[in-house]
Order: structure tokens, then sequence, then C-alpha cells
DNA sequence: TTGTATGCGTTATCAC
DNA sequence: GTGATAACGCATACAA
């Protein structure tokens, strides 16, 4: 079934049939009505290949996904597919490993799928600057900030990570704790982790306390076994810690259980604040204390910017989406 | 950057360079190899619409995946993706909701991309029955068994849900258990959902115990907010159960915090089991008693059947997978 | 072993 | 308003 046949049905040309396919207005209504009942009637489904090679693009979107053990974009795949599917765009997921090229990636499935657009969920700087040039389509870096970045063609929706990641401290510290150890993210190739560390030390030398980098920090991968692993490895340390901070709920998880093994208990012997806000959070027992960020916001935010680059021609962006300390269950006063 | 850009730059025509890059026999050593550096110096990619326009067909795979918020489906696809991603095949991966058609969506999805097969992540056999007739290609269903269905292109991949639910009611009243409670998916519009109440039905009968479906179930979503609201339910009607069989994990999370927030302790007032084995539930404090299902290996089962199908035209296969009664910490015996 | 020519299903440019 | 027809980039039958 092509829009030939639908021609042939219908008794009338394929340029026709094309017009009224495409809401085109130069058609009488008798022939659109006739037309579109031959469709309905057919079950007629365009073929999109031929669309997409005769218009020399696609019109789906891309999401490249980095990092696969991380809660956290799977919410915001969800939120993103959801509200995409009130388009009429095919959304395209592709997920690679954290330690891949997201640019270069990209670069590859723009030349053989040709998206309209792309929405990058985590990224890393460095790739953007050497190879972000090749691409020329509308862009959104989710999750991370491009607004240093010199393309006008990457938005970009995120947290502000640092200054977060300083009042999840804050909070801790506000709690009367004085030792604490931080399981982050790998401050070389993430951003991210670079970013929530450094509102770490921020928060450490404004209130004047003890952090040995070295000691207290781990930068690891975002997932509960990271996450438990690092824990331990600090617990090892015996540097006596009673609050720590996961820069991933997924870690703070991990974290939790890790603690427990060791005999410690949370919040009784050690408070935990992760950073999410995951859905899951609020079901966990104890309750997961977080730097909540609106995944569903930021979702949101993303796609509406994205859909304004590619329908209205609108210039690159760059949102930051709020954050509130939510202090749970797992967190409370140093005794 | 076409093919005929390559045939001029190399001298050779474009059948030959087609040929080189689709691996076919008849090309001299020299032409390949001077194609093959044409390809890489001027980083050409295949038009993928081009392509499978004059193929017919793409090569990607499709996995339809029904209900978004059930946590076992995100390590599927998580483990389905790194799987296919060994492979040339480009996947697609497409959420419907847990109330929609999934063999509708897969037709028209059929038409519009052509792909070579599918994944279907949940199912209901109704929606199979009524229109699987309309897809030629081959199809695996995953999470539910296909084997009493007609069809020589739809394999499948599942637990015996059936036997699974009851060896955990077992476990459960093997424990001392005699007032049991459980959170199930939807009999009518879910085939897991009936299963594994038909399932829980068979362990009671078998061991006499005193089970009121309309006091003692409800049927619910795989979600955490429905695991916990679904809960809340069952205590309201003051059944005094001491073990609770959740249906999958995500409702047993939520499940363990509506106990905790009726005042409940888990495991020492009631026992809670789960279902599908998350790598989350290790993770938990208590950590998740469940019916274990290696997703690993649904997935790399599912995958390998799929391709067996699409590259050596092999027949339909239903794959049963083992599965374990963990009994971890959330479950102890009744006192 | 290689090249030429055709057509896949669509859109868009022309004429009418 | 409408219909012929030429591309789009590729794979492939057929010729050489």
């Amino acid at each position: 079934m092509t829009i030939k046949d639908l021609a042939a049905m219908t008794g009338y040309g394929v340029a026709t049939v094309s017009r009224v396919l495409n809401n085109q207005p130069n058609v009488s209504d008798k022939a659109r009505k006739a037309i579109l009942k031959a469709v309905n009637e057919s079950g007629f489904e365009i073929n999109a290949n031929a669309k997409q090679l005769k218009q020399q693009r696609t019109n789906s979107i891309l999401v490249v996904v980095k990092g696969t053990s991380n809660e956290m974009f799977s919410e915001l795949v969800e939120s993103i597919q959801s509200k995409i599917a009130e388009t009429e765009y095919p959304l395209f997921v592709d997920y690679i490993d954290e330690d891949f090229n997201e640019v270069l990636r990209a670069v590859s499935l723009c030349r053989e799928k040709k998206p309209l657009g792309i929405l990058f969920l985590g990224g890393n700087s460095d790739h953007f600057i050497n190879d972000f040039e090749k691409i020329e389509i509308p862009c959104v870096l989710v999750s991370n900030s491009a607004s240093d970045l010199p393309f006008d063609n990457l938005s970009s929706v995120t947290t502000d990570d640092r200054l977060a990641a300083k009042k999840a401290m804050d909070a801790l510290i506000g709690l009367g704790h004085k030792r604490l150890a931080v399981v982050g993210g790998d401050r070389e190739h993430s951003d991210t982790g670079r970013l929530r560390y450094e509102g770490c030390l921020d928060s450490c030398t404004e209130h004047g306390i003890d952090f040995d980098t070295k000691l207290d920090y781990e930068g690891v991968r975002f997932s509960y076994q990271d996450g438990y692993d690092a824990t331990c490895r600090l617990l090892e340390r015996d540097r006596k810690f009673t609050a720590l901070f996961a820069a991933a709920d997924v870690m703070a998880i991990g974290a939790i259980r890790a603690l427990k093994d060791n005999g410690l208990r949370v919040p009784e012997d050690v408070s935990v604040i992760g950073f999410d806000g995951l859905t899951l959070g609020s079901f966990l027992v104890p309750k997961l204390s977080t730097v909540e960020q609106s995944v569903k916001l930021m979702a949101e935010k993303s796609v509406e910017i994205l859909l304004g680059c590619i329908e209205r021609k609108q210039g690159a962006s760059h949102e930051i989406v709020p954050f509130i300390i939510r202090q749970k269950e797992s967190t409370k006063q140093n005794s």
C-alpha cells in the first residue's frame, strides 16, 4: 500500500494524495475527504524511509543517555518519553557507556539518522568543546551546564550542582556534624562529579571543616554497587565520620547498606544525604534525605527548549532548575 | 557525501563501493582497500533511509515496553540494550502505557519502521490472540508465555509465574505464617497478574490457608505508589496478616514503607517477599526477600532467540527461565 | 572483478 | 486544484 495505490483507488494523482497526507492547503474538500477515507479503509501508513530520504532528514528526536545504572536518568527518560509522546516526533533512545564520548556518538548518529534534535543526558564539557562543532542541529544538554560553551545550537538544563552540593553539606554541618565523608562522582571525567565535589569543598572551607580529599572523598560511578564499595573504603580509613553526602541517590542507597553491614545505623550513627530526589527515595526506610531536583521539571524544560529551537527557530538558552534540600529520615542532629 | 562521491574519489563505480560497504565477496583486495580508505578519510556514513527504502526494511530491532514504572523492565531494557549493542542492529525502544494495546502499537510501528524483529516486554494474551496475525516478523514475548498461542513467529521467554508465586507463598507459609495478604497485579488486564494470583491460590489451597480474595488481595499496577496504597487498604481491613507477598519488587518496596507508616516492622511484625530480584533489592535495609528471576538471563535468552529467528530462520521457541526463592532479610519465622 | 541502469515511496517543481 | 515527473541515496540485476 503506497500513495500510488491510494491515488489509483481514489482516481487522484499521487501529488494530491501527498498534499492531503501532509495537510497542505491547495486541495479541494472533496478530494481531501475521498483520500482520507481511502487512507482509513486501507490502513495505509506512510513509508518513513522514503519520506525521510526525500526530505533529507527524519522527524525524530534523539536522546543520548550516558551511563545506564543511574536510576536518575531512567526517570528522566521516562518523563521525556511521555512529554515527547504528546507530539508527533518519534523518540530514539541511545544508551552509551559512562566512559564513552557522547558527542562523537551523536555525530555518528546524526549522519546516520538525521534527527531533528538531540537531548544529551549527562555529558562531559571537553567532549563538547572538541567535537560539538560537527553537530548542526539543536541540542539540549540535560544535567550539565553548557552556558560557558560557545555554541549557539547547544542549550542546557541543569541544577546548580556546585551550590546544591554545598547546601547539602551545609545541611549536614548545620545538624552539628563535624566529620564528613563524601561519595561523589569521578572528578576528572564527569563535570557533574567535579562540580559537586567543588561544592563540598566550598562548604567545608566556609565552615572550617577539616576535609581531606584523599581520605574523605571517593570518586566513583553513579551506581548502587559503587556507592556501596566506596563507603566501605571510606569506613576502612576509620575517619569516624558521622555524616555522609552521596552525590546521587543510587550511591546513597548503596552507602546506607554498606554502613548497615558495618554495624552502623542510619541516621542514628551516620546521617546520609543523597542527590537527585528519586521517587524511590520516599519509599525507603528510612526515607532518603536528598537534594531534590524536579526530574519532571527538568524533562519538561528540556523538551520545551528543544521543541522551541526546532519549531520556532529559537536560539540556545540555559536554564537552571531549582533544587530543594529535603531532610527526610536519613539525616539527624549530631549528638 | 554519498556512495557516488566515494565512487568518484576512488575511480570505482557505485556498485563496487556498495559491495565493499556491505562486505560482499566479489571485490578485489585493491578496490576494497582503496574504498575503505576513502570511507575513513571522508567520514562517510551510509544513509539509512535510502538503504532501508531500497531494502524494504530496516535492520533495526524494536522493543515495546509496557508500563513505565516497573523497574524490572528498566533492568531488562538495560540488559537487552547491552546485548544488542554487540551486534550491528540499531535498537529502538518504545514505551507505552500499561493500559495500551501493545500489539496494535507494534502493528503500526511495523508498517512505519519495518524492523527486523520485536521484543515485547510485558503483554496481554488477548491482544495477541486478536491482532498478532497482522505481524509477520519474528517476535519474542518477554515475561509472558506465548506457548499456548498459535503463532509460529512468536517466541516467549518467561518464568513459570504461577509456580513461582506459589513457591513464594509456600515459603511464607513454611515460615509459620497463617494469615497472608497479597499485593498483586490486575488479574483481568495482565496475564502476569492473573498467573501469580492463581499461584497464590494454589498455595493457600494446598496448605489449607484461609484466603479471601476480596479482603486479602489487591490487584494494582506495578509501581511503588500502587504497592504502598494497596498495602494501606489491606491494613485497613484489619485481617491481621503476618506476611505479605508482593508480585513485584517495586510493590514490595511500597508495601514495606506502608507497613512502617502504620507502625509495623519488617520482618518482625510482617514478613514481606517480592518478585523479580531487582539489583536494588540487595541494597535495601532490610534486604528484600524475593522470587529472583535472572533478568540478565531473560534478556540474553530473548535476544538469542530473536537473533536466531532473524539470522538463522529458526522457528519460535518457548523458554522457561528458572527462578529462585531468595529469603533475605525481609522475611522471618512467624512467632 | 567491475560498471550501468533501474526502482524503492515519497516530496516538490513544474506545467496545466 | 490537480497531475506528471524528477530527484533523494542506495542495492542489485544484468552487462561487460
